[in-house]
DNA sequence: GAGCATCGGGG
DNA sequence: GTGTACGATGCTC
């Protein structure tokens, strides 16, 4: 027997529970825990002898060709359900696969009313029984063995301390590959480079075209197949504990296990030999290796992350500037299939490694984002990095209930999915902001208003009930009925959980004044990030702990406070212009900057503890803009500047690819004019200019380009957009035309259907476009709600200057 | 305002 | 549950 430290990378199940990690000394460790018994609970009736009932069903025993599942343990536990006390019956079977079988072979006795718990996996529970949290310092005892691989160790787990795993292997990969993508078509596609990038400067890239001018990391082999096997080498070589990928579950993986396929080599990148496991969940596919963590950074920048960063689009490009500062290089597929025609594989290369680098480096900027949540959560990093904000929640409630002595809800089955889906309630409150142009103006928000009004109220589904304790305001139903909602007092589980991250968090933040903690920091995201995200867990329709009243009432008593404070600030005497939620904008009148934070001072100590109106900015001036769809919840569009001279422009389409640029500059140019300079008349004249330019042919046509995607096989499609179009008089001069081929046109002067005018820009002239179609469908509908703010109209934009007074026509 | 179509990430 | 599977947004009627 020996025992040995050891941090849990990740773990799955066969044969037991198995644990992979790295010993202190940095040695790679597979665990295999076979002490571990899964279980679920029985609900019994309420009316039945307990006793009476354990004995009938303790012998039971169920055979399937040829294999015993078996029970191994009852016992009467007294648990939480459903806000009741209840005597479950804690089920131990032998193996995970009994669960289910056992499960259903009691299912329909008269004795049992539910069956809890079966539906969560055995690792997970694992993890919760024994209390240990990956990533961070435990110890494995039992007997070692010594593989080349790594040790491997057949015992047991502890948790020993909440020291966390610090010097992560990280190696990043990706590849290109010559031809079009698309669904069925993409097999065909060979990958023509692979890059990798590690710590300490590690650089390789694999291509099988010879040139003159490759760097010294370049391996250039003979063929596509034997760039696969030396990845793999290049893998098991490395020891990462993590490999990156950027959307590598969508495309690297899926595309290397393709190409695999034909030249029938195996992707047995696993510790134990076992192949790259490829597994598919409705759209999102994954990549799973054991032993090596594969993180898809992707699925977690665009799914979690996003709920800050606020990027229009989450393409590696866009993420690595807006978190790096650094780019992509400029180089698009259509130029990457030139260059290795041309033999430019230099070009390749160095397009790859610096993919590769970028996802690297990101990885190192999001990953103690990533190793907090693990340790908030207690899963492995491997599903953290996949979770939607509903499993975060819901993961975390799970590791939770145990403390509570709570039974987990089972997930709803498809029918319930189909009801929930259809019922709707009311959500924030939204002013429509009168539009115009603003001048000194306030922001006051709500700090974390949901999360608040969940502790204050203490809403959760087992304190919901029909007469006592909190009162929500008037709901009304979706049958026209005006309800009302009670909340008991006494403190529930899921709003005691949010109070201790609420708390945890300022805790957290106190500490961090005035001092400069990474994982601190990181830690207080990833509770920022559960506790916001717990309002919608109660909405979403595939929540175990799922309450269309707890989710209405919130938003009712969100209505409530939003209104009040409004009311409170309008006494106060500031201008209230436009709300939205948990905040709102207002003129200051005369009030000056110190007014508003006495005024937030005595509005805050009127609120109940956790409840607090903050301040935002102060802003010099403020376009609000009429917006196209009315009612709740709409999206905000506005644009603020501060006293700094930043500007914040909300929800305007600036950076849409799918507008010219001409436009997207336009739009951006007017909203800095008016912000900045408050002169309505130069924005004015700077879109006649455009609009002049235009019409006189001066407008250069890269300006103009229009950028969109094929969707689908071109000949699928029915609607002949501009775009479709184009594609096809690109297939027509011999060009491949597949699923996802970019297509850059722009729409020629002439008669006829604008499909008809639209063209590749290298077949239109300088000068040869259609400036009516510039004006009027790109240049005036980007500024057209500005300037109605302004009180200008349509015509006066298109107006020429100079011939102002020959009227329209 | 419902119902249908499109699109995302990767090359 | 060896079963299914996205979710947001924009356009059209």
């Amino acid at each position: 027997m020996a025992k040995i430290g050891f941090y849990p990378l990740d773990i799955d199940e066969k044969e037991g529970i198995r644990l992979f990690g790295r010993t202190e000394d940095g040695k790679r460790i597979m665990v295999i825990d076979k002490s571990y018994k899964p279980y679920f609970y029985i609900i019994p009736e309420k009316e039945i002898n307990l006793e009476k009932f354990v004995n009938k069903i303790k012998d039971v025993e169920v055979e399937e060709q040829g294999i015993y599942y078996t029970i191994e343990d009852l016992e009467v536990i007294e648990k939480e359900y459903e806000s009741r006390n209840v005597k479950a019956i804690k089920v131990t079977v032998d193996k995970t696969s009994s669960i289910r079988v056992i499960k259903n072979e009691l299912k329909n006795l008269p004795e049992v009313k539910e069956i809890l718990e079966w539906d969560i996996q055995t690792y997970k529970k694992y993890l919760i029984d024994r209390e240990i949290t990956p990533l961070t310092l435990c110890s494995a005892e039992g007997t070692i063995t010594e593989a080349k691989e790594g040790l491997e160790l057949r015992g047991t787990v502890n948790q020993e301390s909440e020291k966390a795993y610090e010097k992560y292997k990280i190696l990043a990969f990706d590849i290109e590959i010559y031809g079009f993508l698309g669904d069925e078509e993409n097999s065909n596609n060979p990958i023509i480079s692979l890059a990798l990038y590690g710590s300490n400067d590690y650089k390789k890239v694999i291509t099988w075209k010879k040139f003159k001018d490759a760097d010294e990391n370049v391996e250039v082999v003979a063929s596509e197949a034997e760039l696969i096997e030396r990845f793999k080498e290049h893998i098991l070589g490395y020891q990462p504990d993590f490999l990156v990928g950027y959307y590598s579950d969508g495309f690297d993986f899926p595309q290397l296990k393709e190409r695999a396929r034909k030249y029938k080599i195996k992707l047995d990148l696993g510790a134990d030999g076992s192949n790259v496991n490829f597994s598919k969940k409705g759209r999102t596919k994954s990549s799973k290796i054991s032993g090596i963590v594969h993180l898809d950074i992707y699925k977690f920048i665009s799914t979690i992350m996003a709920g800050s960063l606020h990027l229009d689009s989450y393409s590696l490009d866009m993420v690595s500037n807006e978190i790096l500062g650094d780019g992509k290089l400029s180089m698009n597929f259509i130029d990457i299939n030139e260059a290795w025609e041309k033999g430019s594989i230099k070009e390749i290369c160095d397009y790859n490694l610096h993919d590769s680098k970028l996802t690297f480096q990101l990885t190192e900027k999001i990953l103690p984002n990533l190793v907090e949540m693990v340790k908030i959560i207690g899963i492995n990093i491997f599903d953290v990095c996949r979770l939607s904000y509903g499993q975060l929640v819901e993961n975390y409630l799970i590791r939770r209930a145990k403390e509570f002595n709570v039974l987990i809800p089972n997930k709803p089955s498809g029918d319930i999915i189909a009801v929930r889906r259809v019922h709707t309630y009311q959500g924030g409150f939204v002013m429509e902001p009168k539009p115009g142009l603003y001048e000194n103006l306030v922001v006051l928000d709500f700090m974390s208003l949901y999360p608040s009004i969940i502790v204050s109220k203490n809403i959760s589904p087992s304190s919901l009930n029909k007469s006592k304790g909190y009162k929500s305001p008037d709901i009304v139903e979706e049958s026209g009925r005006k309800v009302n909602y009670y909340f008991d007092k006494k403190e529930s589980f899921i709003p005691s959980v949010i109070k201790d991250i609420i708390l945890r968090r300022q805790r957290i933040k106190e500490i961090l004044k005035g001092k400069k903690d990474s994982v601190l920091k990181a830690r207080s995201y990833g509770l920022k990030t559960i506790m916001n995200a717990a309002y919608g867990y109660y909405a979403f329709f595939g929540a175990r702990w799922y309450s269309k009243e707890c989710a209405s009432a919130i938003t009712a008593f969100a209505r409530e406070y939003i209104q009040e404070a409004i009311k409170g600030a309008e006494k106060f005497g500031l201008n209230v212009i436009y709300a939205d939620t948990d905040g709102f904008a207002a003129v200051l009148n005369k009030k000056t900057e110190n007014d508003i934070l006495n005024f937030l001072d005595k509005l805050n100590d009127e609120l109940p503890g956790l409840m607090e109106l903050e301040l935002e900015d102060f802003y010099k001036r403020g376009i609000f803009v009429s917006k196209k769809g009315e009612g709740s919840g709409a999206k905000k569009k506005y644009a603020l500047i501060n006293k700094d001279g930043e500007l914040k422009i909300i929800g305007f389409e600036t950076v849409r690819r799918d507008w010219s640029f001409i436009a997207r500059k336009t739009q951006k140019k007017v909203l800095e004019i008016i912000l900045k300079e408050n002169d309505g008349e130069k924005a004015m004249n700077y879109v006649k200019d455009v609009i002049s330019k235009l019409r006189k042919k001066e407008v250069k046509i890269k300006d103009l380009i229009i950028f969109t995607q094929l969707r689908m096989k071109l000949e699928d499609y029915v609607q002949i957009g501009p775009h479709v179009s184009v594609a096809r008089k690109m297939q027509k001069k011999g060009v491949k035309v597949g699923v996802g081929s970019p297509i850059w046109f722009v729409i020629k002067s002439g008669k006829g259907m604008i499909r008809d005018k639209a063209d590749i820009p290298e077949n239109v002239k300088e000068g040869g476009y259609d400036e009516d179609y510039y004006v009027n469908n790109q240049i005036v509908p980007s500024v057209e709600r500005i300037f109605d703010v302004l009180k200008y109209n349509k015509e006066d934009l298109i107006k020429d200057k100079t011939q102002s007074s020959l009227g329209d026509f």
